[in-house]
RNA sequence: GCGCUCGUAGCUCAGUCGGACAGAGCAUCGGUUUCCGGUACCGAAGGCCGGGGGUUCGAAUCCUCCCGAGCGCACCA
């Protein structure tokens, strides 16, 4: 803990922190405040709101029949003599009764040494220590190639997880695939069918596809078999390691292992281009093998939340407010996805961990409450269980959507997306929004290496840093840990330095909310900050002892773009 | 029909405990460089926050109804 309070003491969290007891000390004076009365802080929008405000004087007047204007005067005037002049400038009451306070300077000097003593680790926080964390993500079945979609599913949950991390979590990275049930039997037959096409041994014939075009596939092709290239590409290795020696096999198994086995090697090259690498990898097989399923199955049983029907098992999850009841193993004998979902999440509570996320595709949502609610009813605690659900990615060129089959596999792959835009700016197009709203992903923006494009704002106002640092350097100027910082009195300087600090805050509500994007967001607006600075504050050319404390605060500046970017998984160029 | 997500500037989007005159980027128009990377900076213009009703001292934010978009509503995953 101690650790925590280092870190955090030159942050607006811990001024809220540090002036909430003060508040709570004065409102306990008053009769008609009820104990649990919560007093909130926030930052204003505007500078002459000061740097921190309150509201409690506004959400009081109704409790204390008192107009808020008066009450913010009384409190304010009580706050005044107990904050310390150190720390606290000012208080004042401002507008309809809110009270502002402001930031000693050398409140803000102090943040900045500290920030420059921590370095590549500012902006990690402890509120998470001690607590473990299962990030599930991508888990596509290895079918084939990613898309586009998969590729925001990836980055999200990698930036997730990175965000737990630097808030203190130890995170575990996990993908999660169904290797048992229908996809992988019949990507193992469309396998078989080209093995067989290349060895002589079958025909082809034609298949009509949804959109009313025919294509040429071999007799013996699934209905809903893959099409694409790289089905052939298996068969063919297969063929030339084993012959004919599989034509007459009835087993699917070297097909699909084949298969499998291929796939996911190019998945894991596509996700290591992305600076994307996984701890561990699960399995639906697996679960079937050492019982998960069957405990899964008998313990919902035991709760009475199962019945037989038309030679299927369901899953009473009217019982939990649905509509209608859900499958769990069909006629067949073969479970739904549902049911091995169910048992694979008994084993992340099994494994003990504190906070489980799972990132999903917005197709998603219908689905995933009746695994929850299956937990909850096996006795395990949904609230540890936090699903991310991200909407659909729409690429765009420009004013033109970009047209894509799924079923003909001529879709724009996430490996196609990296080559054409690079990993960065990949990475960053899909952070870089809510993943609540649908992504337009343009591909024409993203491919300009201009100003137009966000992430080069960025990486340019780091390499530049790195460049100006330099060329101080070489002219003698040196930034020495004992530079004066008390000479940084210059508004765009203590704008900088205010948003600056503000960096461990925002981390830790990203991570709160799920909610990478506001990194992005935030860097931007670090990066602008210190472009006012740079336009209006020399270094070179300044007096000694001014130029350090500017070359301080420089360097500050690239801490902060180098680890947000860091967090966000995205190069930090020292030129570009 | 039901459910989920969304609807904010010309375009793409922030605004995540309801707060003080609604923000950014791009696009448009105008300005800034004897000087550290101008791939930068400053300014202007641009909004009944989809619409109606409600709760509140206060609503883009919460509730409700309508309109519109996307995604679901499988013994596919």
């Amino acid at each position: 803990m101690e650790q925590h309070v280092r870190v955090l003491q030159s942050s607006p969290l811990s001024m809220q922190d540090s002036l909430r007891p003060h508040l709570r000390a004065i409102l306990d004076t008053f009769e008609a405040v009820p104990d649990n009365f919560e007093i909130t802080f926030e930052e204003p929008d505007r500078p002459e709101h000061g740097d921190l405000a309150t509201n409690t004087a506004l959400r009081l007047a109704s409790v204390l029949g008192d107009n808020p204007r008066s009450i913010a005067e009384r409190l304010a005037e009580r706050l005044s003599e107990r904050v310390d002049p150190s720390r606290i400038r000012s208080v004042e009451v401002a507008g309809p009764g809110f009270i502002n306070f402001r930031f000693a300077q050398d409140y803000l000097f102090d943040g900045l040494a500290d920030l420059l003593a921590e370095g590549d680790a500012f902006g990690q926080t402890d509120v998470g220590a001690g607590q473990t964390a299962l990030v599930e993500y991508v888990s596509a079945n290895p079918t084939g190639p990613l898309n586009v979609g998969h590729g925001r599913n990836a980055v999200l949950g990698d930036t997730l997880a990175t965000l737990l991390d630097w808030t203190g979590y130890d995170v575990t990275r996990e993908y999660y695939y169904n290797d048992a049930g229908r996809q992988m039997r019949v990507l193992a037959r469309s396998v078989r069918a080209r093995y067989k096409a290349l060895a002589g041994a079958a025909g082809t014939t034609t298949m009509t596809l949804d959109d009313g075009t025919t294509v040429e596939v071999p007799e013996g092709f699934p209905e809903d078999g893959y099409l694409g290239q790289y089905i052939i590409d298996i068969a063919r290795d297969l063929s030339d390691e084993h012959g004919d020696a599989l034509l007459d096999t009835e087993d699917l198994t070297p097909f699909r292992t084949a298969a499998e086995e291929a796939i996911f090697a190019e998945i894991e090259a596509t996700l290591r281009r992305l600076n994307i690498e996984m701890d561990g990898f699960a399995n639906e097989q697996a679960l079937h093998d050492d019982g998960t399923v069957q405990e899964v199955l008998d313990g919902l049983t035991d709760a009475g939340l199962t019945y037989e029907k038309d030679g299927a098992l369901w899953l009473k999850t009217t019982a939990f407010g649905k509509e209608d009841d859900t499958v769990l193993v069909k006629q067949s004998g073969e479970p739904t996805y549902r049911t091995p979902d169910i048992a694979y999440h008994t084993t992340k509570f099994e494994r003990g961990y504190d906070l489980m996320i799972d990132v999903f595709g917005a197709d998603h949502h219908a689905a995933y409450p009746d695994v929850l609610n299956a937990l909850g009813a096996l006795g395990y605690d949904q609230e540890r269980v936090d699903v991310v659900l991200y909407q659909f990615v729409t690429l765009v060129r420009g004013d033109e959507p970009v047209k894509m089959s799924t079923r003909r596999a001529n879709y724009v792959t996430l490996d196609d997306l990296i080559d054409e835009v690079g990993a960065d700016v990949t990475r960053f197009f899909f952070l870089m929004r809510s993943p609540d709203t649908h992504l337009n992903f343009d591909l024409e923006l993203a491919e300009e290496e201009s100003e137009k494009n966000p992430v080069f704002y960025l990486q340019y106002a780091h390499a530049r840093i790195c460049s100006v640092l330099d060329k101080a350097e070489e002219v003698g100027f040196s930034h020495d840990d004992d530079a004066d910082l008390s000479l940084l009195t210059h508004a765009d300087e203590i704008a900088l330095i205010k948003e600056l600090l503000r960096f461990p805050q925002e981390l830790q509500n990203a991570a709160d909310a799920r909610a990478p994007h506001f990194v992005p967001n935030y860097l931007r607006d670090v990066a602008t900050a210190f472009s006012q600075f740079y336009d209006n504050c020399r270094i070179i050319g300044e007096e000694d002892a001014l130029a350090s404390a500017r070359m301080r605060l420089a360097l500050a500046a690239k801490t902060v773009l180098k680890n947000g970017l860091t967090v966000l998984g995205i190069d930090a160029p020292r030129q570009m």
